[in-house]
DNA sequence: GCGACAG
DNA sequence: ATCTTGTCGC
């Protein structure tokens, strides 16, 4: 595998962790392959924004996944998908994506066209090797990603201005835990207020995107609610999907 | 040792 | 994530 200097999504699932040191590894080897210099799809750009999102049900070991697909432009509903599977990994923070992605890339496989943009619920850079699960899908699947979460997890932050729109760094101040570079302090995400007076959401970088980009995309993905509409679809198809189970 | 800890 | 009643508001 990875003869190519490239990465076979096939081959990474085929040869999941099944313990956390072997996940960390994964992720360690992964990280080199995020791409940080592409600025994004433009906003409002004609194609599609995909939200994923999954449900479990820890008694019967059943994790459910969705993917919906929103007009970039109209924040239409324009296809969904779902996939159940077993869960593949047991939840600890910092490892979420190998509970998480194999039924996600289920179901972004069931779509009727290749998605411009994912938005997961959870981390991206935002994470303490810089490879959460939206880093992960996107490298897995090549395709740009952001990862916006409901909580800042260990990370610090100053609240945002109250207004829609305001934001505040997203910073790690846990040392230069990586290899190599200096990242103490380093911006590794934003909180966004995406309604105001509404606690914000955490945003953070995937994949072939950069910060400002996943914040643009995120706001306007929420013109109503706290959280973007991609995010609410599949979050409510998911767990339709399980009860349907 | 103790608390914190994306979903 | 999931367990869960009522309640306030459009």
């Amino acid at each position: 595998m990875d003869t190519s200097g490239t990465i076979s999504c096939d081959d990474e699932l085929r040869h999941w962790p099944t313990d956390e040191a072997r996940a960390r590894a994964v992720q360690d080897r992964l990280r080199p392959y995020v791409c940080l210099d592409e600025s994004g799809p433009e906003l409002g750009f004609e194609g599609t924004v995909v939200g994923v999102d999954v449900a479990y049900d820890d008694e019967r070991d059943v994790v459910a996944a969705a993917a919906v697909a929103l007009d970039a432009r109209t924040l239409a509903v324009i296809d969904e998908a779902t996939a159940v599977g077993r869960v593949a990994f047991p939840y600890v923070p910092g490892l979420l994506a190998f509970r998480e992605i194999p039924t996600v890339l289920d179901a972004l496989g069931r779509l009727a066209r290749t998605p411009d943009l994912v938005v997961c619920d959870g981390y991206g850079r935002a994470h303490p090797r810089r490879f959460g699960l939206a880093s992960h899908l996107g490298v897995l699947t090549g395709l740009p990603t952001i990862g916006v979460a409901k909580n800042p997890f260990t990370f610090r932050y100053e609240p945002p201005g109250p207004d829609r729109g305001a934001t505040s760094s997203l910073v790690d101040d846990s040392g230069p835990a990586l290899s190599g570079a200096p990242t103490d302090g380093e911006e590794v995400g934003r909180a966004l207020r995406t309604q105001k007076g509404v606690k914000p959401v955490f945003v953070s970088v995937g994949h072939r995107i950069d910060l400002d980009g996943a914040c643009a995309h995120t706001l306007r993905l929420a013109p109503k609610y706290r959280l973007p509409e991609t995010t609410r679809a599949a979050d409510s198809l998911c767990r339709r999907a399980l009860a349907g189970v």
